[in-house]
DNA sequence: TTTATTTGACCGCCC
DNA sequence: TGGGCGGTCAAATAA
């Protein structure tokens, strides 16, 4: 599940020889025109891009999950949601319990409507208020429960709890999350932005899921150097706040960049490939690492527009930057500084060399 | 002072 | 029927 260094160096290797090979390719396309060995050439080294394409994805999906690559794909993202589930049919035998099949235990009278493994507990775009925590038997982590904010107001049956896996408590922690009943209180999805003081929710309710088109621009962006898509919008709006990953009950705490901190960071969250400002000091990275907020992942950040260069020199320092992180997942993003005296207060560049992406 | 979270106690289901 | 366990309540606590 979680993400090693090795395996992130076996995937960066990957990413960079195809990011090498399509500089190749571009340079032998810009040769025009190609004659028959040439075009020869760029189909290999094209066969050889959809070759790094499929290794990547595959080392994705088989570190990240058991679904298939074209399963993930068609619902992309960090959020494995299993669908529609009441545990009082025939399928209640087959509980999900850590990735193991528990034997069936039937509970209150719960009408389980959705099932879903994340790393952002709170994007659902509800606002919840916790009302309890619990120790559960064999469990590394003690599961929360939340009823909908406005379960006394209007009546409200809708809630969920939160359970960490016990195999994420590393780099990546994921959460299997059970919601039961459907909310009745027409409570619209929060705005991006707008905190309530529990910061209980995540400000961006839609990012879950990626489209196959910001997918695909994602990965376009990586191996070839495009741009992505234009996020939407609200992307460019100023930073939402996020919860913490070490608080995933939506403690109160407030997050490093928290709208009202004031920090004037160009730094956006939640949608995929929201856009960041380069730090205005100066640096000879071509990276800029930040971490994400709601899942503890950290996302790597490449220029807009074009790509990357072998050459840290084309690193522009007021330059817009856009993520990426290996799982493509949309998560909310924080700066991690190097400097002590200022934590978290500002982006920062790694001291890497390299000119593609390097985890730490 | 208000509101949300924490946490121990209690309740009910299941084995 | 009793113990184990998960779910919920509500007083205490924290921000």
């Amino acid at each position: 599940m979680a993400f090693g260094q090795e395996a992130i160096e076996q995937l960066s290797q990957e990413l960079v020889g195809g990011y090498n090979l399509n500089a190749r390719l571009l340079a032998l396309l810009r040769r025009s025109p190609l004659d028959g060995r040439g075009q020869e050439r760029a189909a290999a080294m094209s066969q050889e891009l959809s070759r790094v394409f499929m290794v990547s994805l595959f080392m994705l999906s088989s570190r990240e999950s058991s679904r298939p690559v074209v399963d993930r794909m068609a619902s992309p993202a960090a959020t494995i949601t299993e669908g529609s589930i009441d545990e009082r049919a025939p399928a209640k035998d087959m509980r999900i319990c850590g990735g193991e099949v528990a034997p069936p235990r039937k509970g209150r009278e719960n009408e389980v409507t959705k099932k879903e493994i994340t790393a952002s507990p709170h994007s659902d775009g509800y606002q919840w208020r916790k009302y309890g925590q619990k120790n559960i038997h064999k469990r590394k982590f003690a599961r929360s429960y939340y009823k909908c904010m406005f379960s006394h107001d209007r009546g409200c049956r809708a809630k969920k709890t939160v359970q960490q896996h016990d195999s994420s408590s590393g780099h990546r922690p994921m959460f299997q999350i059970t919601y039961m009943h459907e909310h009745k209180c027409q409570q619209q999805t929060v705005p991006p932005g707008e905190a309530t003081r529990s910061g209980h929710f995540d400000p961006q309710p839609q990012h879950a899921e990626l489209d196959d088109d910001t997918m695909a621009s994602c990965l376009a962006m990586v191996i070839g150097g495009a741009a992505p898509a234009a996020p939407s919008s609200s992307s460019l709006s100023p930073p939402p706040v996020g919860a913490s990953p070490s608080d995933p009950d939506g403690g109160r705490t407030p997050s490093p960049l928290d709208v009202s901190t004031g920090l004037d960071m160009g730094i956006s969250c939640g949608l995929p490939c929201a856009p960041v400002k380069a730090p205005s000091s100066s640096s000879s990275s071509s990276l800029l690492l930040v971490e994400a907020i709601s899942s503890s992942d950290r996302a790597v950040y490449l220029p807009a527009g074009g790509g990357l260069s072998p050459s840290t020199d084309a690193i522009a320092m007021d330059d817009t930057y856009f993520p990426c992180s290996p799982l493509f997942s949309p998560v909310a993003a924080r700066s991690i500084s190097r400097s002590d005296d200022v934590p978290m207060a500002v982006a920062g560049f790694t001291d890497t060399t390299s000119a593609w992406p390097h985890y730490s």
